[in-house]
DNA sequence: AAAGACTGTTTACCTAGTTAACGTTTTGCG
DNA sequence: CGCAAAACGTTAACTAGGTAAACAGTCTTT
C-alpha cells in the first residue's frame, strides 16, 4: 500500500499536505462558491413552502415601490422583461401582487402588492435575516458591514 | 405632465429620491449580483473561444494535482461527480486532458493535464488575471485581500 | 401622419447544477 | 473466505435561472 501511486493517494496527499489551490487566489472563484453556499442555505432555511430567492427579491421591491412596473422592476433586478414575465405570474399566483392598468399609458401594467403580499414579505423577512444571522454567524457586524461595502463597490462596476 | 403619477412616473421618483431597497441590507442579495457581475466580465474578457469559468477552474486544478481523479476533482470543486462528466469530457475533446487508467482500481480513471492543456491555462491564467485587476480596478489591494478572507470565511461555513 | 421607441409577452435556447439509478469494481468484516 | 457495503464513472431526467429574438399593441417624436 505504501507503494500504491494511486490517484485516491495523490488525493489524500492534497489533503494532508494541503496544497492550496492557485484557484482560491480570484475573487470571482470565491464569490461563486461563497454565493452558492449562500443560497442553498437561504433555501433550506425557508423551505419548499417559503419564497426562492429571487420570488423574494422581486416582492420585496414590489411592496417597497408601489406600482412599479415590469420594466422597471426588472431593471432594479438586473435581468431582462422576458425574464420577469414568470416570476410575476408565480407572485400573482399565490395571491401577493396584482397587475393593474395604469390610466394613460395603456402598454404597461403597474404591480401592486396586496396585504397578503406585504404579510408574507414581513414573514419572509424576519426568517431572510434570521438565515444570514445564523450562517454568517462566524462574522462580525463590523465584518458584515465590510463584505457588503466591498460587494456594493463591484455592483457599481457594472458595464450598463 | 407634473399631475401624472404613472408607474413610469414613480419609477422616476424612485431614482432622483434615491430611495434604498430594503434587499440592499442583505449580503445574499448583494453577493449574487456582484458574483452575476463578475462571470459575465470573465465570459466576455476570455471570449467565444476561450474557457468557461467552471471549465477553467477544473482545468485548473488538474494541472495543479496530476492524476486526480473525477470524484476527487467534484469534492474540490464542490459539486457532484455526475455534472463533472461533461465537464471533463469537453477538456479531453479539447486535448487539454487525458482518462488514464490507474493500476491497482479499475474503477478509478485518474486525469492528467496535457502539454496543450498546461498551455492553455498558463494563458488563460494570464486573461484572467486581467479580467480581475481591470474589472475591480476599483478595489484597492488591500480592499482584495479582505474581500477574499471574508469570501472565504463563508465558505468555511458550508454545511458539510 | 409616419417612424421610431417602449411594454408585456411568448418561444426557443443556454448554462449549470441536482437526484436517482446503473454496472463495475474494490473494500470491510463477520 | 464470502458477501454486503461502499466507491467509481456514467447516463437520464429534471430543476433553476437566465438570455435573445420576435410580436402586437401603445405611446412619443418629428
Amino acid at each position: 500500500m505504501a507503494s500504491r501511486i494511486s490517484a485516491q493517494q495523490n488525493h489524500e496527499d492534497e489533503a494532508s499536505v494541503e496544497a492550496v489551490p492557485i484557484l482560491e487566489e480570484f475573487i470571482g472563484y470565491n464569490l461563486k462558491r461563497a454565493y452558492m453556499i449562500v443560497q442553498a442555505d437561504f433555501r433550506r432555511a425557508l423551505g419548499d413552502e417559503g419564497l426562492a430567492p429571487r420570488v423574494f427579491s422581486a416582492l420585496a421591491l414590489v411592496v417597497q415601490f408601489p406600482n412599479i412596473t415590469q420594466s422597471g422592476l426588472a431593471r432594479l433586478l438586473g435581468i431582462e422583461r422576458s425574464g420577469l414575465v414568470a416570476l410575476v405570474d408565480e407572485l400573482e399566483r399565490r395571491g401577493f401582487l396584482k397587475r393593474t392598468q395604469v390610466r394613460g399609458d395603456r402598454r404597461v401594467q403597474a404591480l401592486v402588492a396586496t396585504s397578503a403580499g406585504k404579510k408574507a414579505l414581513d414573514e419572509t423577512l424576519q426568517a431572510v435575516r434570521a438565515h444570514e444571522a445564523a450562517l454568517l454567524s462566524g462574522l462580525s457586524a463590523a465584518e458584515k458591514e465590510t463584505l457588503l461595502t466591498l460587494l456594493q463597490k463591484i455592483r457599481a462596476m457594472e458595464a450598463s
